[in-house]
DNA sequence: TGAAAATATGAATAACTGTTCATATAATAG
DNA sequence: CTATTATATGAACAGTTATTCATATTTTCA
């Protein structure tokens, strides 16, 4: 890993996209398996409306965050008539999130 | 990935941790396998004094920043006489800044 | 015991950021 | 065209945090 400042600050802004936590919801959400039923492994879309509904928070801050995702490479979007899908965009976000998974679930045995 | 709202908020905390410049220096400045010689792969252990030389900050905030990365998981120490040296403590902190590298890199192609 | 070296700590400040509220834009259907 | 649905945007506020400066603690050695 050749590093400089100009990458560790990209890596900065990357990982400050992750450590969020409507952020993370809304990631699990496109991640979930079990919320579109024989999707035989394809990508996940969800609308803005019921990525809010499931993760429970307000459309507004939704979109807000989406952008922030959609602009650090988190997300992609496909638009269809007035509906907007959002999915994840590569395996280096779900990969991230399970590496930070991993590493949470280990810190909870010693307490 | 079972999660919930207890394992989401400390999956923000600890990508919290990694994301920030200066505590990515200090992790790449232990990650550094040029400035050991001959250690055989195993850990690479420094002082704080030198780890603020390497990185290009002051002492202060580089023990600062230390604590959060000892606090969160990311990093463990070994007093010898009035120093202390500082190692990685998991292969996790390697995966998710190689995994960010990565993302980062892929990132840079399209600009 | 006292000086020096290495590290930690606490307070203070400046900058950043997540959230909310109100409103704007865009697309569709009637 | 108008109403409705879906999403985006902008301003404002509150809370958080990285950095600096000065100082405290700890260990060693003479």
């Amino acid at each position: 890993m050749y590093t400089n400042d100009k990458i560790v600050n990209k890596m900065q802004d990357t990982l400050k996209i992750a450590a969020d936590a409507t952020r993370l919801k809304i990631l699990f959400c496109l991640l979930d398996e079990l919320s579109s039923q024989d999707n035989g492994g394809d990508l996940i879309e969800k609308c803005v409306n019921d990525i809010a509904l499931q993760v429970g928070c307000s459309q507004s801050l939704v979109s807000h965050q989406l952008k922030v995702l959609k602009d650090g490479g988190f997300v992609k979007s496909n638009k269809v008539g007035t509906k907007i899908y959002y999915s994840l965009k590569d395996e280096h976000v779900r990969q991230i999130m399970h590496i930070t998974y991993e590493h949470v679930l280990e810190g909870e045995e010693d307490e």
